[in-house]
DNA sequence: GGTATTTGACCGAA
DNA sequence: TTCGGTCAAATACC
């Protein structure tokens, strides 16, 4: 299936590779005309020209590639729709109630159908999830009797939201199953969390995007460099680190000044 | 206008 | 390739 993601895994690497080479490359043209501008001050020498032409194609074509990631911030969620980390492992309890609703507030997410059943799948998420990072979710579905109303419900995570509700304030086990006495048929399922380094080829990934796609983080940060940079072709106001590269070429702007 | 739900698209796992 | 889980735009509701 081909994926819509403006610069697929498969080529990110090396776009980022070409980025850096087109960069660096404008970059020691540059240097190149400063020598020459240089001595033409105390000799009359070749026509910068052919470098100055040669600068500019280099940014043009780093910009262009920029310009294609960077595409407007409603493309770029429309594009990473369903881009997920299925959860693998957390707690999980299965219940087979005739109700649906518990002691904590749930907002539904999503519903599928599901092959050889008869009642569709529904999604919640704990309603605190956005401002309380509140992972816990359940999923819902109609027992396969059609004239018994009992719904096999299954909560995946605990609740690490203070549920403002009133019921709790009672003894809970904070994973959204309700302690009503009338206990329900339990399944305790437990399997290992999601470890920290999960976050972490995805955080370097996102500092990436963030330049490439325009990110808030990028874009406030140097979304006016940017647009200078494209409309004067002046890199010098980038504020790089020198960079090593495999041709010998070094991205550093202290050549720039 | 803000919030909740629906629903088709998309992705990862099997 | 299929299917279940999630996202987010569109829509409904208050």
């Amino acid at each position: 299936m081909a994926t819509l993601h403006p610069w697929p895994d498969q080529t990110l690497s090396s776009n980022k590779t070409r980025v850096i080479r087109e960069l660096a490359q404008g970059q020691n043209c540059a240097a190149q005309l400063q020598m020459i501008v240089d001595q033409q001050h105390s000799q009359q020498g070749s026509s910068p020209e052919e470098l100055l032409q040669k600068i500019l194609t280099c940014f043009d074509q780093t910009i262009s590639m920029l310009q294609d990631a960077c595409m407007t911030p409603a493309a770029v969620s429309k594009e990473r729709r369903g881009c997920y980390k299925r959860k693998r492992g957390a707690q999980t309890w299965t219940i087979v109630s005739d109700k649906m609703e518990d002691d904590h507030a749930w907002r539904k997410y999503g519903q599928k159908t599901i092959l050889n059943s008869k009642h569709p799948r529904s999604y919640f998420r704990c309603k605190h999830k956005c401002d309380q990072g509140c992972r816990a979710i359940k999923q819902v579905q109609r027992t396969e009797v059609d004239d018994s109303k009992m719904y096999h419900i299954t909560y995946i995570g605990t609740h690490t939201c203070r549920d403002s509700s009133p019921h709790d304030m009672a003894p809970s086990n904070n994973s959204g199953i309700p302690f009503d006495g009338s206990s329900p048929t339990l399944k305790h399922g437990y399997e290992e969390e999601m470890t920290p380094s999960d976050v972490t080829e995805l955080d370097s990934m996102t500092m990436w995007e963030d330049v490439v796609l325009g990110g808030d983080g990028f874009e406030s940060m140097y979304g006016d460099m940017v647009s200078d940079m494209y409309s004067c072709k002046e890199v010098s106001c980038l504020n790089l680190e020198p960079i090593g590269l495999e041709n010998g070429f070094q991205l550093d702007d202290s050549e720039f000044v």
